[in-house]
RNA sequence: GCGCCUGUAGCUCAGCUGGAUAGAGCAUCGGACUUCGGAUCCGAGGGUCGUAGGUUCGAAUCCUACCGGGCGCGCCA
């Protein structure tokens, strides 16, 4: 029980039982930190209204339960009804002790763990990746490294566009150009795909061709089948050495692409109707959830068969539910994609819950998340016009990266730069993306990304190296965590921020929103500079200051890295 | 027309699910032991929280209406 909210929360609990009884046993003590003290209790104001009687003397009684001289120093009534809490400098001594031998910074596995199944990336299948890409990537990666660190298990699927009417052309195309059309395909993508799209749209008998290509690609024709998959091979090959480049960690194993439901469709067709859910509606049949309403007033539907007998996305996404639920065991289905598909989602979630394809304790939940747009506010483009081509962006920040830490730090070999631009490089575009709420947009702007003031990575791995340096620096072995002694306010402080990893990663499990860690971890650096201002360490008054103030960095540095970790972003020893 | 999202300092963003005087970073201005990594730290100025009502001890946060921006709304994914 390191996090001492944990102990406080506990602790006030049962003085407002000990005051008003069990039956005020559910109240949430409402603590929060506090500008005034380490932490601030705000029962008391709601339990004077159920209570009727003055708040000030309901927080009274409470603190006449609340023990004394243990993890609390002081607690004290202020304003209308607040109670300030200060630790004890022995109870945050302990604590930092606790959670510097631990291990794990605190982390304790969930009590409740499920079996999540979570859908990011997903790109198509013969087109280059590109912004809107980022997002999902990035966002879904962070997702999953947290809930697994958490405890929970976490299946992770590449949910990529490898079906559909797009294919036929695709397959035509490439099979009039021949094999050089195959390496086309993968040097650039774009081009492949405009190529064959223009074509589709001025040669009506390529367009037929392509046509009957869907067909063949449907009902299985092995040479067909053959052609697709030499496809859909390339593409994966080539999004594999994007995640190498980006650090994500989606492999081979979690690919799950459209295709994979083709066997599921009619059957996912056959269910709905067996219960009458699905009804025919102009030649096609279609789910109408409750309470989805488009022009008119009119009912809208989910179009699981076409009038022309082919099955569209919704019943690929119907299907997908209920494979993942049914087959893969999943309880908390996580979708990270971008905001516009909101409503198509909830009524997929809301028929798959009419079907039993996911009832409690399973739950679907939409991570939704805006766009990137350029410094004009716009959506993201290039000059001329052009969607930008994921491997272009990433490559730029990992060139102006390079640059910076050249300038800044020249005795570096040559090779060490080239990683460290990297890490940096990589890690600015993720953390710029991860840092602020995911529903909004943002603009995407390399100079403040890269940036080594404010709440962006290059600060935070900035602030580990400064702390790997001192621990370098200090030619001892690190000292047993038994060091540990909070003194100083900027120490109390340092502990506070550090105690308080544990309830930020919970918060982000639930809320499924990474920026909340990274404001931690900003605050968490800014903490810490602070403290590395006034409290020299290695040059500390005495042996046992020393060794204690180079407990407190090496659990810093660690709880960056931890942090930083958890978002895909590695923070390297020197920079 | 209906629905979803959004509006906070000059700029970019937080605001922990209703708590005290709304906070950071850039930018501006002024400082810091002759640097345990100054790629840092301390301080100052800067706000009708889109507007108007409502709910209550208390609202940036919840409700209603309006204004401005973005995105959806039947056989594409």
């Amino acid at each position: 029980m390191a996090d001492p909210s944990l102990t406080l929360e506990r602790l006030f609990r049962d003085a407002i039982v000990a005051a008003f009884g069990p039956e005020q046993g559910a109240v949430d003590p409402l603590l929060r930190p506090s500008q005034f003290a380490d932490y601030q209790v705000n029962a008391a104001l709601g339990l004077a209204k159920v209570l009727e009687r003055p708040p000030r003397q309901v927080a009274e009684q409470i603190l006449a339960g609340l023990p004394l001289g243990g993890a609390i120093a002081s607690a004290e009534i202020a304003g209308p009804g607040f109670i300030n809490v200060v630790l004890s400098n022995e109870f945050l001594s302990g604590a930092v002790r606790d959670v510097a031998e631990s291990g794990n910074l605190g982390l304790e596995p969930t009590a409740n763990p499920d079996v999540v199944v979570i859908d990011y990336s997903s790109p198509n299948v013969a087109k280059e990746m590109h912004v809107g890409h980022l997002r999902s990537t990035i966002i879904g990666d962070a997702i999953a490294r947290v809930l697994e660190a958490r405890g929970h298990r976490v299946i992770r699927q590449n949910h990529f566009g490898d079906w559909g009417t797009p294919f036929g052309m695709l397959i035509e195309h490439l099979l009039d150009g021949g094999a050089e059309a195959a390496e086309h395909s993968v040097s650039d993508l774009n081009a492949f795909y405009r190529a064959a799209r223009a074509k589709f749209d001025s040669d009506p008998q390529f367009a037929e061709r392509s046509r009957q290509r869907v067909v063949l690609l449907q009902s299985g024709d092995p040479g067909t089948l053959q052609m697709w998959q030499q496809l859909v091979q390339a593409s994966q090959a080539y999004f594999e050495r994007i995640y190498a480049l980006l650090g994500v960690g989606l492999r081979g194993e979690h690919n799950a692409g459209e295709s994979i439901y083709n066997p599921r469709l009619a059957g996912v067709v056959a269910a709905l109707t067996e219960q009458g859910l699905a009804v025919e509606d102009d030649g096609a049949m279609c789910v109408f959830p409750p309470g989805f309403k488009g022009r008119d007033d009119k009912p809208l539907p989910l179009i699981i068969r076409k009038k022309d007998g082919g099955y569209g996305y919704a019943t690929t996404d119907l299907a997908a539910v209920r494979y993942r639920t049914v087959e893969l065991g999943g309880t908390r289905l996580i979708y990270v994609l971008g905001s516009p598909q909101s409503q198509h989602l909830q009524m997929v979630f809301s028929a798959a819950a009419l079907a039993g394809w996911l009832a409690p304790p399973a739950r679907a939940e939409h991570v939704a998340f805006g766009s990137v747009l350029g410094a004009d506010g716009k959506m993201f483009k290039t000059r001329d016009g052009e969607v930008v081509r994921l491997v272009d962006l990433l490559d730029d920040a990992v060139r102006r990266a390079k640059s910076v830490v050249h300038e800044k730090n020249p005795e570096l070999s040559e090779d060490e730069q080239a990683q460290i631009a990297r890490i940096v490089g990589i890690g600015a575009v993720k953390y710029a993306d991860l840092s602020s709420d995911r529903i909004k947009d943002y603009v995407f702007d390399y100079d403040r990304m890269l940036a080594f003031e404010g709440n962006t990575a290059p600060y935070l791995q900035y602030a580990h190296a400064r702390c790997r340096s001192i621990l370098r620096k200090a030619e001892v072995e690190l000292p047993s965590a038994s060091a540990a002694h909070i003194e100083t306010p900027e120490e109390r402080a340092l502990a506070l921020a550090l105690l308080s990893f544990p309830s930020v990663v919970a918060a982000v499990e639930d809320s499924l929103e990474p920026h909340r860690l990274c404001g931690y971890l900003f605050a968490l650096a800014t903490t810490f500079s602070t403290f590395f201002q006034s409290c020299p360490v290695l040059k500390a008054n005495s042996p046992a200051e020393r060794d204690s103030r180079l407990v407190l960095t090496d659990l810093t540095a660690r709880t960056l890295s931890a942090g930083l970790g958890l978002l895909g972003i590695v923070a390297p020893d020197r920079m």
